[in-house]
DNA sequence: GTAAAATTGTGCAAATAGTCACAAGCAAAG
DNA sequence: CTTTGCTTGTGACTATTTGCACAATTTTAC
């Protein structure tokens, strides 16, 4: 309990938290870790170990209370509260983000975005207007952003990251198909449609 | 050589690949596993033992000449080829991912898009004009498409894989926030941002 | 009230992944 | 040709992750 928790573990919480919300969803009240197992193509051993870090969140006999399994894996992560967004660079993928309704009652809202082309500031997404990439720190600040998704093109994001970081920015959801040099305790998350798939197209022989 | 390469190495490959493509752009001819290393916050050692399972790529006392290993990357991943992509429903991802352009040159291209809004349907995105979904089966067969991505609401998600499965797709990118069933010779990787950002807010404390 | 069935939590064993450190090989300098 | 410096490939070791199996506990059935 006291020790630390392995991220591969943090890693799958957001599965389990996203398989017992359908389940509440369809009505369901109780879980067993087999039944999570076979939604998620993971073993239930692998699940109870995984839970166990937190507690004795079971009930011999029972499962898993999917409801107040759901509240505690929220407050482990964190989201039993909004965490505000900036998203930076409104082409496809921004306009994609800000526009994404997945985000609602999983703990995030995008509540600022930055371009730097001067015929996109101003305009508005989805009610937001687009900010000039040089009110980063007033923005930031005022909206108290921690998080904030890069989704420029390479080009840009090592500088537009660097921004971010002097901001006080502490978390990056990265789509610019780049490493990101960021310090220590900053943290970044990766996605690359082309590296997905390529990690796939070496099984298709 | 003869085994199985664990797939958390070939989850690194494509990685190593970005950079050293990196490299080669900015004129480098050669890379050491020190150098690459360290421009994926990754030791040099991992990188060579990873490499290691494929031949001797290096030479010692210059390091690994960077065109070479490219090529070998891309032969081991199949990508010296282009895959024909699939994507399944044209809402704001779809969208942007029809018109990505950082397909171009790491081994994949957008063939066909699908959805099942009438309205959308017979549009054109990116010069490719959108078709039903019903047209799966004829399309997928004539382009010779082995790999989709589902964009599609979490709701149409299953139901389309099983029909991509069914007529031949091996490989598929979810971008639907469920969990996909397969069967086994069917390979799936994911992308959720509210999956990724939850992984991230752990750590903001 | 007892027996049978279900399911967790966990110690231990097995498997997988990562690090260290160094012999071996190559290049450059003198 | 020899020495020095650099870098790989790899065996041995360490650390991490997963799986197994079962005692402990709860529920259900009779």
């Amino acid at each position: 309990m006291g020790e630390e928790i392995p991220k591969i573990i943090i890693g799958r919480l957001p599965l389990y938290l996203r398989v017992l919300r359908r389940l509440k969803n369809e009505g369901e009240v109780y879980a067993s870790s087999q039944e999570l197992g076979e939604m998620l193509d993971i073993s239930g051993a692998q699940i109870r170990k995984d839970l166990s870090h937190f507690g004795e969140l079971g009930k011999r006999g029972t499962g898993y209370e999917i409801e107040f399994l759901i509240e505690k894996i929220r407050q482990i992560l964190n989201i039993n509260q909004v965490w505000n967004i900036a998203v930076v660079g409104i082409g496809d993928v921004g306009h994609a983000l800000a526009r994404y309704n997945g985000f609602v009652n999983r703990g995030f809202k995008v509540t600022a975005i930055f371009d730097s082309n001067e015929k996109k500031v101003g305009t508005e997404v989805q009610g937001l207007v687009i900010r000039d990439i040089k009110d980063l720190k007033e923005v930031i600040h005022k909206e108290d952003i921690k998080i904030a998704a890069v989704a420029t093109p390479a080009s840009a994001a090592q500088s537009v990251t660097d921004s971010l970081v002097e901001n006080g920015i502490k978390a990056i959801l990265n789509y610019a198909p780049i490493y990101l040099k960021v310090p220590d305790d900053v943290l970044v998350e990766y996605i690359d449609p082309a590296i997905h798939l390529q990690k796939l197209s070496y099984y298709l022989g």
